[in-house]
DNA sequence: GAAATTAATATGTCCGCACATATTCACCGC
DNA sequence: GCGGTGAATATGTGCGGACATATTAATTTC
């Protein structure tokens, strides 16, 4: 041992290396951050610091005394590479355009009241469009939007400007999820797409909320958006 | 505003917001640690804090001499929410289990070696795994072990851990990547799966490495996991 | 013995200061 | 002009101390 000095990127992945060759296994308790520090060289903040961030990655739990332990796996969780479409498009070296294709009011169906944990049947903003990357197809989309969640949303021009970037703009979000899945392209989709019907499909799935000022969180949109065969979401371990 | 001490969450937020309502808008400049500090009634260190999260989040970019500035896109990547599939089927309430179908030391074939980015021929340890979730079929998975990555892997008795734990115990990563797609399940795999041929599955990619001291990274494997229809993977936005 | 109170303790947060480091910009000599 | 040099400056990192907060353990009280 007798380590000289150590930085907190340097603690945080000493304490990594440890937990990652079974030095301390998952389950364990690891030493105190004053004991760390004291054997890293270096003061309790950095110690901190480097616990702290791999609390937030799911490698470590923390509780006020009572110390740290090792999660029970303790794995980074992946983060994904880009999760807007037109910066998808353009870190390929593409031109981004999108189609709106229709633009319809109509009441949630139920599918979507689920997905958006709506409790009363309301009016919803509904549309469709395809994204394009160097004008070939790149993506379909069904979007759900709450006007309620999204004020001026219904005076919107979404032939300018994409539902997604409006809605970035005009209703950013608190929190939200994203599902990923495949599934065989309908005829519809297939024929927007370009792909022959039954075609394997990259489905990805958003519901965006915003949490209000002590009120209960409001749903602003749930979107399904369909690839082309071939397409992949990349990731970063 | 006049705002009264701020912690560094409160910070953190506060940035976001003026972010994201456009008060600070993509590729501007937004104002030193120090004012920032001075406006928000607290140290510089908070603020110094609350701007590397978001550096780190891809919201903003920082450059000593230079301060800070939004991202032309400023949006959190997604994280997924569990990469691991023993944690994943035990997270749903699952027993999982495991079946190794098939374990070969085999010359890496082209793809492979594309993948894993090595340069020479070279014997690999394949292994053909099914996993299980409560008796049924959750993924079935091709991997691609370097010996030289995993010393020992040759060793390992695959029939009583998974691959993919013993790979976590006995040969760490230091930084891999992830991909995701759809693809149809050719006949082979639907029998395993006990999916229908051309259905669409979820394939996810992982190739890890392993940074040495001073060389250059050392492959260390190449999965391949085909889920059955109907499974998703979720992440947190 | 059970419940309530109190003490002990590990982490969470914060400040003020100091110095390191990278980058930019103005200046200077030619 | 032009290239080189050095000062200015914003962020990066770190310390040591202080107090807050949550949780556990010990102690007292009924």
């Amino acid at each position: 041992m007798a380590e000289g000095r150590f930085s907190w990127r340097e603690a945080r992945a000493e304490i990594l290396r440890r937990i990652r060759t079974g030095i301390w296994p998952p389950g364990s308790q690891i030493p105190y951050e004053e004991a760390l520090a004291e054997e890293f060289g270096c003061g309790r903040g950095l110690v901190n610091r480097a616990l702290q961030e791999l609390a937030a990655e799911g490698v470590v739990e923390r509780r006020r005394k009572g110390g740290t332990r090792v999660t029970d796996h303790p794995v980074r969780r992946p983060k994904l590479e880009i999760p807007i479409l037109r910066q998808e498009v353009e870190a390929r070296g593409g031109v981004y355009g999108h189609l709106l294709l229709a633009r319809v009011l109509e009441p949630a169906p139920l599918e979507i009241r689920g997905r958006l944990k709506l409790s009363a049947a309301a009016e919803l903003l509904h549309l469709r469009t395809l994204h394009l990357a160097d004008g070939a197809p790149y993506a379909h989309e069904r979007r759900w939007i709450s006007p309620a969640g999204a004020p001026g949303v219904l005076e919107a021009d979404f032939t300018k400007i994409s539902a997604n970037e409006w809605l970035l703009r005009h209703a950013p979000y608190d929190f939200g999820e994203m599902s990923i899945g495949a599934e065989t392209a309908d005829p519809e989709a297939a024929a927007i797409l370009g792909a022959s019907p039954g075609a394997p499909l990259l489905s990805v799935e958003r519901t965006t909320w915003r949490k209000g000022e002590g009120e209960e969180p409001a749903p602003i949109t749930f979107a399904r958006q369909l690839h082309p065969p071939g397409h992949r979401l990349k990731a970063e371990l």
